[in-house]
DNA sequence: TTGTACGCGTTATCAC
DNA sequence: GTGATAACGCGTACAA
């Protein structure tokens, strides 16, 4: 055990700045914290050796008196998958830089390592939750009367009582047929990943519903369900050229599957988007803007759903009543030259 | 302001725990803590009320006391980049599900919103800070002579003092061009990113040093750099194969310039890997596995990275000096049907 | 083996 | 306008 050379610049305390400051302790304290019955030479003197000193209250002593920490947890299941990283960071925006400290915990999926981590972060006294899920579908409840207020990102709960915050997938897949209705397609298929995912049957309602709205119906009459791989929409793709030749558009339940649709297209010497539209979904950066041609998609809102699921949850911490339900947001369109010429 | 109704299950305390197991505070603690003069029955009675009670420590009082809070900060630039993420895996691994926690900052590539999370990191009292850089060339140091140790996770520090542990890129390098040379192949070009990136230099250094020691030369002499997109890729080989027909592997500096690299390759009728074969950089999973065919590539090892960054701040914590220098972490060959064919 | 008393760093309440 | 004092919840020397 060798001795802490020289990063220890030993941790300074209220006690140190009110005495280079001579006063005492309780009035160090309100002149740093701007209480009103101060002089303000006083004050000038103490908020002076707090800079000297470089003063950072002690946040554990204040959450320990306060009766809140000031911090929050983030509990996810999938840190590696893409859902969790924007809504983490929409929330880590809406919180602010240094107002309110975010934990994060990854639970790998793993049930008991789910309650592994929520022991802790209550131990830690953490003023609220986000559960942000790896999968579109609904998950139960990760406790019951905790005694501060969580909301379901991404993945909504089971349970009536929780207050859940979710991807309007339906909106998402109405919004993609919309888009191609109105740039002039009306032959239009759907292929989608795994139909057992309940988004995956959600974007080809949202579809169906349009397409009827339209006088409509899709192409092939239903939606060709597979995985969510770029393989399975090249062989897709190449089915459905041969059964309807004559297709104009094509949703895509996902960019990677859109990917897999365009090279079967052009491989089939067919124009996109002259003779062929393409439509993904996720709009995931590195497979959209590295396609040809870039790949219309759509937007998920991942970010500003856990802006949202933040606020929720300040105003619940706040005092305000969180009440049980599932609310969605909304998907976004982001045109690009798979659907719509710019030249 | 309503009352909070029904979430509130009141904090419960050691107080509370004691007295129902009839004890003082004190009793109860050491029977919680597991200390050796305390009667096995009582023991038993404290136990059992505790968890009738679920009772939870307050970490804040803990760690006011104990000095040390049991919490860590991961400060970081680009969570939306995909190289923060494994490293901020492998710190949460590292540090065991519950016995630390971490706080995640994102700055934003910002540096006063890195001074400001700081701040808030140090009030916290965290005990050591892990900071994640958004590209792999050095950056300077994040503050001087803090109270806790810091450890500098795949982009290092300029100050010499600082610990810094990052990707062996030259390494990475010599790998790819090694198992090309092991495989068989003699015309070897190199097709990379931005060459402003220290990153990029050290890969081409490692392959022209691999080369070397093979008693060969990269094909045209030097790399072919541009930006690390697939449509560069593409173009490069194109140029590549009108120059130097004879071509019969192209090292790729990432792999979206390999899925662009194959997608020529492929156009331009050459079989890969029979013809040509391609290695890139990074295994980016839904780039490698959705390649034709699948992309053998270079794996940066990040998760361990931030596994052994943690190890290291663990030590420092534990009182271990943390000398200043760079240390780096090799990567790892992933070989797959673009470089050996299988069949 | 158990209980009492103190202190960690801070804020709020009450004297002065 | 300022300072002493009591909390917050816990761990630990010390006394019983």
């Amino acid at each position: 055990m060798t001795e802490n050379p020289s990063p220890a610049t030993r941790t300074v305390t209220l006690t140190d700045v009110a005495r280079l400051a001579g006063v005492s302790i309780s009035t160090a304290s309100k002149a740093l914290n701007g209480r009103a019955q101060v002089k303000a030479q006083t004050r000038e003197r103490v908020l002076h050796a707090a800079e000297q000193l470089n003063f950072q209250p002690n946040a554990l002593a204040q959450g320990l008196l306060a009766g809140r920490s000031g911090t929050v947890g983030l509990l996810t299941s999938d840190l590696e998958g893409r859902f969790s990283i924007p809504v983490l960071m929409g929330a880590e925006d809406a919180f602010g830089a240094g107002r309110v400290s975010v934990f994060l915990c990854d639970a790998r999926g793993d049930a008991i390592r789910e309650q592994h981590h929520l022991q802790a972060l209550l131990s830690r006294r953490v003023d609220g939750l986000i559960v942000v899920g790896s999968r579109p579908d609904p998950r139960s409840s990760i406790a019951r009367n905790l005694p501060v207020p969580v909301v379901y990102a991404y993945q909504q709960s089971t349970h009536p009582e929780d207050f859940s915050l979710v991807v309007d997938n339906v909106g998402g897949g109405r919004l993609a047929i919309e888009h191609l209705v109105a740039t002039g397609r009306r032959r239009i298929a759907h292929i989608s990943g795994d139909p057992t995912y309940g988004a995956t049957m959600d974007r080809a309602k949202g579809a169906k519903a349009a397409l009827e709205d339209a006088g409509l119906e899709l192409v092939g009459g239903e939606p060709l369900f597979g995985t969510w791989t770029e393989a399975w929409g090249r062989g897709a793709t190449r089915v459905l050229l041969s059964q309807h030749p004559d297709v104009d558009a094509i949703f895509c339940g996902s960019d990677q599957i859109a990917r897999g649709a365009l090279d079967a297209l052009r491989e089939a010497g067919r124009d996109i988007p002259h003779d062929v539209a393409v439509i993904g979904f996720d709009n995931w950066e590195v497979l959209v803007m590295n396609s040809r041609p870039n790949l219309s998609s759509i937007d998920m809102n991942l970010e500003k759903l856990g802006q949202i699921a933040a606020n929720k949850l300040f105003a619940a911490i706040d005092g305000q009543k969180l009440e049980g339900g599932v609310e969605t947001v909304p998907c976004r369109l982001v045109p690009r030259e798979s659907t719509t010429p710019f030249a």
